[in-house]
DNA sequence: AATATATATTTATATATCAAGATACTTTGG
DNA sequence: CCAAAGTATCTTGATATATAAATATATATT
């Protein structure tokens, strides 16, 4: 049944949305260093703002949306919250870009 | 001398700017589809908006995005212009991304 | 309960990006 | 030079984003 055609290079059958967005949330050199922090450790959010010279505020927002994206995740620990990136895509995407071994530091 | 605190997980020694501008330039789905196809083969533009069913000026206008930011270049071939990826960190980004061997595709 | 610390949310404003139509440019053939 | 095909740019209105400032919430300790 069809699809006979030589394939075009250009794929159809693949979630380009959820793939660029992904990209996309990376694509701030905040939320960048603050995931590529991440990954190489967990970490609790105002070592993060210390670490970068950032306003708390900032930070945060930045946090937030890496979490609606499912990105990183938090968890509580007394009054701190750890967070820690639980995508593969965008480790993957980090550990590529930074050219690591992908398997570097692979947690999972 | 100095630095010798442990060594933080948000290194400075990167240029997150650049880094993140290629992700951004590519978190979209337009553009992530194109420079996804492009990485399999260069293409000339008409094909390119026939395939993906988009507006030639769209399609103009994301590839123009691409070129700036040296991610892609275009060479003239009478008519028609043939774009092909330059950037070797969108090639692994993407590469990474959709989960191929980064060097099953290698141009480089 | 009051306070201090850590984190999150809201609001306001400036800026950037998007899609698509209209128009202009470039190259080739006549 | 002119027309046609392929490509690029300009424009506009809609939407999204970034950041700061202020405020709010949650937890732990006293």
């Amino acid at each position: 049944m069809a699809e006979t055609t030589s394939k075009p290079p250009f794929e159809t059958d693949i979630d380009y949305d959820r793939e660029s967005e992904i990209l996309k949330v990376l694509g701030h050199p905040i939320r960048l260093k603050i995931v590529a922090g991440l990954i190489s450790q967990a970490c609790n959010v105002k070592k993060i703002w210390e670490c970068l010279s950032l306003p708390q505020a900032t930070v945060s927002q930045h946090l937030a949306l890496l979490k609606n994206k499912n990105i990183i995740v938090g968890r509580r620990e007394g009054v701190e919250v750890y967070y820690q990136v639980i995508s593969p895509e965008a480790i993957r995407v980090v550990s590529a870009l930074f050219n690591n071994l992908p398997s570097k530091n692979s947690q999972l």
